[in-house]
DNA sequence: TAGAGGACTAACATCTGCGT
DNA sequence: ACGCAGATGTTAGTCCTCTA
């Protein structure tokens, strides 16, 4: 039972953006009399995911769809009431849209138009209360890719601690388990220690925490540098990290607090929203965990060390994510 | 095919306001 | 004052995809 709602959520969590996106793009369409059109667009290998996952939503979890539907007329009435009038022509830009168009805006989830102009929006669909995941990149290029004004050579020695770190993760581990450290996990899998962090025993989680934490307590020393030496660059920074790679963006984030039949909150929020505050942007204090809070006006935006999956490989990523408080 | 990168959210702790 | 429930905040988790 307990594992059958597991398997739910699991489910739910795959399709429900995918499922929303189309809905809403769906609903635009169908407002503006342009469905035949908008179907068009559709590409074929999209269509038939779209119809998989329609089919498996239906078969095992079909509270699901009055939900999604819900939700995205919800949330298309909510924009029109923010833009003014309905836009136009929506596009999907689901992984297999034309990738042309796709390069251009990969953040949006949407496109339509507005006012003549092409909107590129970003479509969430989020648990109410809960931090918006904005972005989640490797750790090993993420100053690279995130701070290019930073010297790569920061981002190369960053690199070197995280090595290092892991290895002494690796060998505190098997320490406290009597096991040989050979600098692999090859004896640790063997002897059936679990490689997922959330299967270890209350001591081994401790060792990997204070990994984690250790990574964090230098991002947070050299996100601190950075904002020190060039407060301008580090500022224009920080929008990529909280989904506004592109100022055009619109974001729109359906909270929802499904299965409650509550109606969703809609929150819109553009680049120029955010930007009066990205000059001043606050660094918390590091606090010995594994993420480095920073507040920027009512933002506040978390950058979190964690695991891909199995924390037995040196993948680690960085992990973004965001709430207004209101 | 393994590892690097990415997109999602849940679970638990702690506060807080209310009825007694 | 006190204990409870619901609200809020903090920390931690999984699965998917692309590519060398």
């Amino acid at each position: 039972m307990a594992q059958d709602q597991t398997k739910k959520e699991a489910l739910f969590n795959e399709v429900k953006g995918s499922l929303f996106e189309y809905l809403v793009a769906k609903e635009i369409a169908r407002l503006g009399n342009e469905e035949l059109q908008f179907q068009q667009t559709l590409d074929r290998n999209y269509l038939n995911v779209l119809s998989q996952q329609d089919r498996m939503v239906r078969q095992f979890y079909p509270e699901m769809l009055p939900f999604l539907n819900q939700v995205s007329k919800n949330t298309v009435a909510r924009m029109v009431e923010y833009l003014g009038k309905l836009p136009k022509n929506p596009k999907v830009m689901g992984k297999f849209s034309n990738s042309a168009i796709h390069d251009e805006i990969h953040e949006a989830d949407l496109l339509v138009n507005h006012d003549d102009v092409l909107l590129p929006v970003s479509l969430k669909l989020n648990k109410k209360h809960a931090y918006v995941n904005t972005k989640s990149g490797g750790i090993k290029s993420f100053f690279l890719q995130y701070f290019p004004f930073l010297d790569s050579s920061i981002q190369e020695k960053f690199n070197q601690l995280v090595d290092l770190e892991f290895s002494r993760m690796a060998f505190e581990l098997h320490a406290l388990h009597d096991l040989d450290y050979s600098g692999n996990f090859g004896l640790w899998v063997q002897k059936g220690f679990s490689e997922l962090p959330g299967e270890l025993d209350q001591d081994s989680r401790n060792i990997l925490k204070s990994y984690y934490a250790r990574i964090a307590q230098e991002m947070h020393t050299i996100l601190s540098n950075a904002q020190k030496q060039n407060p301008e660059a580090f500022a224009a920074s920080l929008a990529p990290l909280m989904g506004f790679g592109k100022s055009e963006i619109l974001q729109v984030i359906c909270f929802h607090e499904f299965p409650s039949g509550e109606s969703p909150d809609i929150d819109l929020h553009t680049y120029s929203d955010l930007k009066k505050y990205l000059s001043d942007a606050k660094i918390g204090e590091f606090n010995s965990i594994a993420s480095v809070e920073l507040d920027i006006g009512p933002w506040s935006l978390h950058i979190r060390v964690k695991p891909m999956n199995k924390f037995t490989t040196t993948a680690i990523k960085i992990n973004c994510s965001i709430k207004v408080r209101k």
